[in-house]
DNA sequence: TAAGATAAGTGGTTAATAGTGGGTTAAATT
DNA sequence: AATTTAACCCACTATTAACCACTTATCTTA
């Protein structure tokens, strides 16, 4: 099944003294009414935090309550990715705040670039991510297995 | 599954102070009704920008929703195709404003040529494309492995 | 082929929206 | 009760998108 939500795009914006981020406009326009300005915030795989509209974590959160406790990995995937997650609304500007503990696990200072990943969204330190991204090259054997299932 | 869209020729016009680029008409007028005008622009594997009317790039999104982020290289692959991609739509005079970013990344000025290349649209430097022309010639052993694939 | 009509390409102006900053009130915490 | 935190509201500015207008090219038809 696949999303309704295919957020692409890349925004740099600032985090203001009150710790809240504009959400860029042509993102914000794809919310749909049932999820309510609501979201969650959690941290991303990468050193990021990751937005989920309301109605896309609750699938995931589905996803997540096959995976037995009884298997180690499991178990510390779940708790490294529940703790973290946050409830949040957007304000009638298209703002919200980004929780503390989320400013300092992406080491977020003044600008912010903000990227749609289809059914997320991404918020990077922009000296962070031009880091990844040189240090991220992906292999050629990589691109070879990619192919094989993405026809570009 | 093939295309509905079949963009041949090569057009040369100019960009206007607000970043405005004219699609040539005999192109504009394949796009359907169903896609309202609208198309995403994203970065090209050469040094251009591709324009995709916004089914045709429904249809590669759909392939990439199955890749998993819970692979690295898949979060790279998707975050660096998506972050490049703009949904834009093109005014009543027929025209779009092509993206800051990707005016740098085509290193486009005044000229552009505009390409029609079956599904989609390329928009480069016609300085650029002219030393592309050059320098990208296609081998015999490249032109057989074609030959085995495409019958022209 | 000439003239009118239509469409295409280009330029600029105005009005709406987006991004940002800050203040006030209500709620929560200690 | 005092301090902090969060929700809500108002306001300014810059950017963007919608609109209008003009020129050049193309097509049509007499």
């Amino acid at each position: 099944m696949s999303s309704q939500y295919t957020f692409t795009g890349q925004f740099t914006f600032s985090i203001d003294s009150k710790n809240r981020i504009n959400i860029p406009a042509p993102l914000r326009k794809q919310f749909s009414k049932k999820d309510k300005k609501t979201f969650v915030v959690t941290r991303g795989i990468d050193q990021c935090a990751w937005i989920y509209p309301i109605s896309e974590w609750n699938f995931i959160q589905n996803e997540l309550t096959q995976l037995s406790s009884l298997s180690k990995t499991n178990r510390i995937f779940l708790r490294n990715h529940l703790r973290h997650a946050n409830i949040v609304k957007f304000d009638s500007q298209g703002r919200f705040v980004l929780p503390q503990s989320l400013i300092n696990y992406s080491s977020i200072d003044k600008d912010v670039t903000i990227i749609g990943v289809l059914n997320k969204i991404e918020i990077w330190n922009p000296k962070l991510l031009r880091k990844v991204d040189q240090s991220d090259e992906i292999d050629d054997q990589s691109y070879e297995e990619l192919s094989e299932r993405v026809n570009i």
